[in-house]
DNA sequence: GCACCGGTAATTGTGGACAATCCTATCCAC
DNA sequence: GTGGATAGGATTGTCCACAATTACCGGTGC
């Protein structure tokens, strides 16, 4: 079956000297997604206990999880490996992007508030500098934020966990959207878009920017995934992703 | 964090005599689903060993899963409970279906056949039939397999797969819109718009009119849950659920 | 050289025991 | 009678040992 999104129980307090449950399932995952392990890599419980410092319980119960969200495979009585993610699911969780940001960006054209929107122009005016300023890496960092504000005015809880977990599966490590020469200022102006049209309070407007704003990552996606399979398979670079 | 949906690795096989870990899971989540459990009820781990004939290891695997797809909550040192889904909640999970089916509806214009045409035809005639008839429980059946076969034309593993869990999670709710006066035939008739944008290949109509029909789910939940939180709380009829 | 086969090592799956934590009921002081 | 402290029971969390399964490797027969 599939695992749902709800921002699983997770009101555990990390105590002193102790390595809890749920502390061990954030390493490993940050060690995952970070790209301390190859994908594909097998990950061996011993192993993980000895690098973690926690009981085999933890480990178990981190890969389980892990399965779950998607990041790693487990076969039974053959242990996880970390997952591999074939080109058409990363075009599908881009395609499921879509679906959701859409609905995000209308009712955040619904709810914004002035402050809101002042916040926003900031955070694209900053944008605009790093563009000028040559720092992709910057740009994708604010790139996010962006994203993560209209999620938080458009106020839907589901929404917002379900894109969090996409997110961290696909495009941060493997099919990354390297920056494409010129893709950074249509990036940026894709978002001043999408910023007259909440400004405006136009939902059918602002939907239909985000939708041809992330279109245009699938796009680009695609374009990368057909030259990838030559050069170096799997490189891991940063942390921030490129939309 | 937020678990995801990835078709969980489960090429587990059950074996002779054994109850199986991944059974148990199956199995509670039956249970679960099946209204066994009163929402909000208690799982104590020892019981459910017993109910199962399962080890504790199993049961807490399972608990630790249906954490994840949000059918129980778990607070540590104080265990696990089914989850109750507020209204909220439910809204949301049937907002994010509508974006997600919306999708589907639209790659399923673009990918149907002849044959699924005729599928998804003497399904219709059969839902046409039941309505005649009176047989709310049979057409829910009926929908459900329409909603699939339309899944299935599209050929979205991950979208489906979300759905899927997100059905799981809302069932308790959907029962309501069931038996609302009159909602049968309108439901019957935005299946059979569906039906006919898809036969003509129209994938804007298509979308349109699905959204169109869940969008009237929504608005019947909404109404059910206003109206409801006066009457008996919990009432488990069946498994099959209306939309 | 190659397929098959047995044994051994490595790894995962599971049950049980114990520790840690929480809840409840009771008792005592005020 | 009320509030707080405390002991007891119930329940969960974690470690550990052992069983089960799989992978690896060398040997044998053809």
């Amino acid at each position: 079956m599939t695992a749902v999104p709800q921002p699983t129980s997770e009101h555990h307090r990390a105590r002193p000297g102790r390595v809890s449950n749920t502390e061990t399932y954030r390493e490993l995952r940050e060690a995952i997604t970070g790209g301390q392990f190859q994908p594909n890599e097998r990950l061996v419980e011993a192993e993980l206990v000895e690098m973690f410092h926690a009981g085999r319980s933890s480990v178990r119960a981190a890969l389980a999880r892990l399965d779950q969200e998607g990041l790693v495979t487990r076969e039974p009585n053959r242990g996880a490996r970390v997952r591999l993610i074939s080109a058409r699911e990363a075009i599908e969780i881009e395609q499921v992007r879509i679906a959701l940001e859409k609905m995000l960006a209308r009712f955040a054209a619904e709810r914004v508030t002035p402050a809101d929107l002042t916040d926003l122009a900031a955070t694209a005016g900053e944008m605009r500098r790093r563009v000028d300023e040559g720092d992709p890496l910057g740009y994708s960092e604010l790139n996010a934020q962006f994203h993560r504000r209209i999620w938080a005015i458009a106020d839907h809880q589901l929404a917002a966990a379900l894109l969090t977990t996409l997110k961290s599966q696909s495009i941060r490590f493997q099919y990354r959207t390297v920056l494409q020469p010129g893709r950074a200022e249509k990036s940026l102006r894709e978002h001043e878009t999408i910023l007259r049209a909440l400004t405006a309070r136009d939902a059918d407007a602002s939907e239909a920017a985000m939708a041809e704003h992330i279109g245009h990552v699938v796009t680009t996606l695609q374009r990368a995934i057909a030259t990838q399979s030559v050069r170096t398979p799997w490189q891991h670079l940063s942390t921030t992703s490129q939309t």
